[in-house]
DNA sequence: TCTGGGGTCCTAGGACCC
DNA sequence: TCTGGGGTCCTAGGACCC
């Protein structure tokens, strides 16, 4: 084979736990559970005794009776994060970040300035342990799909060359859980049938695959597993949806909850899209009921809306329209919005001198012109004094949402 | 005192158009 | 009077990932 392992897969090890474990030097060394209710993440020391992520803390004190919880410190996450893509970026500037602690990196091009591929692994190893103080775990391998694998394997704080004469040797033993797109339904689901390696997902015949998943996903685990996925590197990446949800004690749909939780939501989502200067056509509702079964409804507007009050009485629309469609439903537990067919927010300010139809839905009335104004004039108050500073209702949601703001946005659930 | 919050991608049916 | 095939958009739901 001539082909390089030239894309790493680097992971930063129980990301949230470690930050944690960083900070205060006290934990080091003890099993540490980021979180409130439940786990969003976890040490190493903790998952040895049991303790892994979603899991209620109730059990996992149980499991683990000297487990410390911390609350987290999002901010600390967001900085060391960015610091860690950064020093992979003086390596390639095809870095393609995949969530807050990952990300893809084609070193194809950067051996005559850095060396070859496992070498670049080492390097980052290194660093991100001396000039961040994390430790990380990174995987080489000719395809991407294949150096995830590789960083899983390599974990806690490893690194893994898959050499390309030696593939199919290393995939096929290992389980079929761990290829992407496999999770516990279609992981049950193959392994009632006998196919519990990568190896055998890899030889099963396109046709037994297409009865089982479809004929599309079939196709596209089967690729994955026998290695022909030949997806490349993609810096950058855009957002395709931006959504926020509220998970709650049980409550009756009053107008109340639903005027307060909306709000919260509508705020924001409208001030993040506002805030990456996009806009969106398509908004969507999700209804959780007691019993963890939901429902969700869209619509697609005419033009895109990225005003608070507006994506706020477009939501409560469709919330009642869920709720009309299941009239037996007397309590709910969530409600989330999002908002996805994005387009960038430039298009809607440039309809704002158009027309001049009262409907706040339409980006060219006076009415969206007003509110769009309002809530520029909202984001900058917090730009400077913070979100707190002014707002919908911040105070008198207070404890239900349960979960800091900030950390909403970063949580992930195996980030440790 | 049973379950965070942020996303992506895919399927399938229906409306509508040519 | 009955009809095909293709394409796009919209909507609802589900599995999965971090």
């Amino acid at each position: 084979m001539t082909a390089r392992p030239s894309i790493l897969h680097a992971d930063l090890d129980a990301f949230y736990a470690s930050v944690e474990q960083l900070l205060d030097p006290a934990l080091r060394g003890r099993p540490v559970a980021v979180g409130g209710g439940v786990v969003l993440a976890c040490s190493y020391e903790a998952k040895r005794r049991g303790v892994s992520g979603a899991m209620p803390a109730w059990r996992a004190r149980e499991r683990c009776p000297e487990l410390v919880f911390v609350r987290g410190s999002f901010g600390e996450y967001r900085r060391l994060g960015d610091r860690v893509m950064e020093i992979l970026g003086t390596y390639t500037p095809a870095v393609q970040r995949i969530s807050i602690d990952e990300a893809f990196l084609d070193v194809g091009g950067s051996e005559r300035l850095h060396g070859p591929p496992e070498h670049i692994a080492l390097q980052i190893r290194r660093r991100v342990r001396e000039e961040v103080g994390l430790p990380i775990s990174v995987g080489a391998a000719r395809t991407k799909h294949l150096a995830k694998i590789a960083s899983q394997v390599a974990k806690p704080d490893g690194l893994v060359v898959v050499d390309p004469a030696r593939e199919r040797e290393f995939l096929d033993p290992l389980p079929v859980r761990l290829v992407w797109g496999v999770g516990p339904v279609t992981g049950a689901d193959l392994e009632a049938r006998g196919i519990r390696t990568i190896g055998e997902l890899a030889r099963a015949s396109p046709e037994r695959l297409a009865g089982l998943l479809g004929a599309e996903r079939g196709t596209r685990l089967r690729a994955l597993a026998a290695n022909e996925d030949p997806r490349p590197v993609r810096p950058g990446g855009r957002a395709g949806s931006v959504g926020a949800q509220s998970a709650f004690r049980r409550s009756a749909p009053t107008p109340d909850l639903l005027a307060e939780v909306l709000g919260h939501l509508a705020d924001r989502v409208a001030g993040r899209l506002r805030a990456k200067g996009l806009a969106g056509r398509t908004v969507t509702v999700r209804v959780r009921f007691a019993d963890l079964r939901s429902v969700t409804r869209s619509i697609t507007l005419a033009d895109p809306v990225a005003a608070t009050l507006t994506l706020r009485e477009v939501a409560e629309g469709l919330v009642a329209e869920a709720l009309a469609d299941h009239p037996r439903e007397r309590t709910l537990t969530l409600l989330a919005i999002s908002v996805s067919a994005l387009t960038a927010e430039t298009e809607v300010q440039l309809e704002l001198a158009v027309d001049a139809a009262d409907d706040p839905r339409r980006p060219g009335s006076r009415t969206a012109a007003a509110r769009l104004a309002a809530d520029r004039s909202v984001d900058r108050v917090r730009e400077r004094f913070g979100r707190g500073a002014i707002g919908f209702a911040t105070v008198a949601l207070g404890e239900r949402a349960g979960v800091p703001d900030d950390f909403r946005e970063l949580a992930e659930r195996d980030g440790g």
